[in-house]
RNA sequence: CGGGCUGUGGCGCAGCUUGGUUAGCGCGCUUGACUGGGGGUCAAGAGGUCGGGAGUUCGAAUCUCCCCAGCCCGACCA
């Protein structure tokens, strides 16, 4: 039985001045946590109690699940990473340190190094395929900037799970088991969650899904459909591309003169200023929608080289840095400066057209552009001359894309590319993410078994992780009101918080005493609020600050005839009296007998 | 890493513009009394390198410079 008398825990009654979002701040008043280092965080007992509730619903979920459970160090050497390149590419994020003999170290930020060695050292068949591991670990990574309390810290706790599989079914039947574990693992946590389609990453290329808390707080945004169930990260949106349409009896492309037109806006007044293009006016007017901007990007690769990508999208759309890099990733990209543009005189900032783009262009420069610019469509685009504007250039007649990329912004009321209804956009917390990793890691670190046929055969393998801290803190801020937390039942630290409503000495302290001690032997979980030198009213602000799903009142009515108490549900505030002699009856039909 | 804001007893803040006795207030803590169904009342206490360093000055929490830390926005985030 926890006791507010001995349990170590100290509610503040005002908002820590560094906490702000509601997890953070509720957590800290609480008392569940305290920060002990910049994005570091000590559980303090009801938060340990808490948070090994809810690593307990993740374990159990893994373990029917049929993954087996392992423990790696958190301390590892340089070596593995040297070998997938990780040590490099994992950049300023990774935690570095060296021995005393100057041997570099690191503090994992994830480890399918490990679980691929350790795969590759134990197992050698096909037979012995597919295996999937999963371990309980605290990560580290150097965040630039970590914020919202454990919703981002520097050490943290995650569930990873590797699968490892010979072919590419057998991945797919696993990630299909993971996906399966993760759905009733966080149902099971009372976490509302969306899976949402998600980037595997330029070098996959494959499956991948994110399990997103749908709480503004989040850090990631996502889109979801308003009639059907697609949803995905906006990164990896795809954009309804129009059938491609014939090239054949459009009007000529004609140059006009548009001075000082350098942004779609000005270029839209000059256009709708003008009755001259008989033959191309839109009925309803030029909309940014019938302009096509391009912009030149500076690609670096990390392995050092750079090269220039020409992207070219509707002008209405504005550049989603975040879509582009996910679909460029990992080289980064940079707007091109006036060093570039003196490479290619040709292009005229402000006025860049199509046809001098392309690989079999006379720039030769790699042009992308969105799908909507789909072969067939009609725009109107830069003269590669200041001060001039193309109306008219065809897609596929006047112009040769290189290919199509999603860079463009998507924005509320886009059509979906499932239904084609509107989407609209969302914040989310990212709880879980699934992805088929494929042969990357295998390859670098050689991980292959003897095939039926005798062959080596390359592994190929899933990675899926559950953020085990972050999901504390999402619990408690899609769960927590304006009076405090208020825990699911199942990770609560507690089922019933005991409110002794009595002056010192009086004869309610015997009946809470004996009436907690009942509780306890029916299998509840007790947090008896015995303190006899606060007011009652401090203890029911902490009983609602604390957020143990159920209340038990002993009071006036305790020493009445007959004898009640009361109970209040913490998160809808209904209250109830009951009799004293079928309070433990009552309880455990309200808990649930665990 | 860029922009902004903030560092003053355990917590939340005022004081700084315009330098000047003993640095205040609320909460919390200690002791005592009252009170006892919504952070109650009264009294008496304890508790401070004013983030750190250097400088200006007769004198610095207050002005100047440097550094550090925290928060927010952005960039970044298998």
């Amino acid at each position: 039985m926890l006791r507010m008398t001995s349990l170590f825990l100290r509610t503040l009654r005002e908002d820590p001045a560094d906490a702000e979002v509601p997890s953070h701040r509720l957590m800290v008043r609480a008392g569940y946590i305290r920060r002990a280092a910049p994005g570091g965080f000590t559980w303090l007992p009801l938060g340990w109690l808490v948070y090994r509730n809810v690593e307990a619903v993740v374990r159990a979920e893994m373990d029917a699940a049929g993954f087996q459970e392992v423990h790696f160090p958190a301390l590892l050497p340089r070596e593995p990473f040297e070998a997938t390149g990780r040590w490099v590419e994992y950049g300023e994020t990774l935690f570095r340190l060296q021995d005393r003999r100057g041997n570099d170290y690191l503090l994992a930020p994830t480890h399918e190094e490990m679980f691929t060695l350790l795969v590759k050292d134990l197992f050698s068949s096909y037979r012995d395929l597919p295996v999937s591991l999963y371990q309980i670990q605290t990560k580290y990574r150097d965040e630039a900037r970590p914020r919202a309390g454990l919703l981002r810290g520097r050490e943290f706790v995650m569930k990873d799970s590797y699968s490892f599989d010979i072919d590419d079914q057998g991945l797919q039947a696993s990630y299909d088991r993971h996906r399966e574990a993760y759905i009733s693992t966080f149902t099971r946590l009372g976490l509302p969650f969306v899976i949402v389609s998600a980037m595997s990453g330029a070098m996959g290329g494959s499956a991948s899904e994110e399990f997103l808390a749908p709480l503004d707080v989040g850090e990631d945004t996502f889109v979801r459909c308003r009639s059907c169930d697609y949803a995905a990260n906006v990164e990896a949106v795809t954009t309804p591309a129009p059938a491609p349409a014939s090239t054949e009896n459009r009007p000529t492309p004609q140059q006009i003169l548009t001075p000082g037109a350098t942004s779609i806006s000005r270029l839209l007044e000059n256009l709708n200023g003008r009755t001259d293009l008989p033959d191309h006016t839109p009925v309803d007017g030029w909309q940014g929608s019938d302009t096509l901007k391009n912009l030149l990007l500076r690609l670096d690769h990390p392995e050092g080289h750079s090269e220039l990508l020409a992207i070219g999208l509707p002008g209405d759309r504005e550049v989603d840095m975040k879509r582009l890099e996910a679909q460029i990733s990992p080289a980064v990209a940079t707007p091109c400066g006036p060093e570039e543009f003196s490479e290619h005189p040709q292009l005229i900032k402000g006025f860049i057209g199509p046809a001098l783009l392309g690989s079999g262009s006379a720039t030769g420069i790699r042009y992308l552009v969105d799908p909507r610019v789909a072969a067939g469509t009609v725009w109107v685009s830069g003269a590669d001359r200041a001060d001039h504007h193309v109306v008219g250039v065809v897609a596929g007649r006047d112009f040769h894309p290189d290919g199509f990329i999603e860079a463009a912004e998507i924005t509320d009321g886009d059509p979906c590319p499932s239904c084609g209804e509107q989407l609209e956009s969302a914040r989310g917390i990212e709880i879980g993410h699934i992805f088929q990793l494929g042969r990357k890691y295998a390859e670098a670190l050689g991980l292959s078994v003897t095939g039926p046929d005798g062959d080596q055969v390359t592994v190929t393998m899933g990675s899926y992780g559950i953020g085990v801290s972050r999901a504390v803190a999402a619990i408690a801020e899609a769960t927590a009101d304006d009076l405090g937390l208020c825990w699911p039942r199942e990770i609560a630290p507690a089922d019933v918080h005991i409110v002794i409503a009595a002056k010192a000495g009086s004869e309610q302290f015997g009946i809470a005493e004996q009436l907690a001690a009942d509780l306890e032997a029916a299998g509840l979980r007790v947090l008896c609020d015995d303190r006899t030198d606060v007011s009652v009213g401090v203890k029911f602000k902490d009983a609602e600050l604390i957020g143990i799903p159920t209340i038990l009142v002993v009071g006036r009515g305790a020493t009445a005839e007959p004898p009640t108490v009361e109970i209040k549900d913490r998160a809808t505030s209904e209250r109830s009296d009951v009799a004293l002699s079928e309070v433990v009856t009552h309880l455990r039909a309200v808990c649930g007998v665990r």
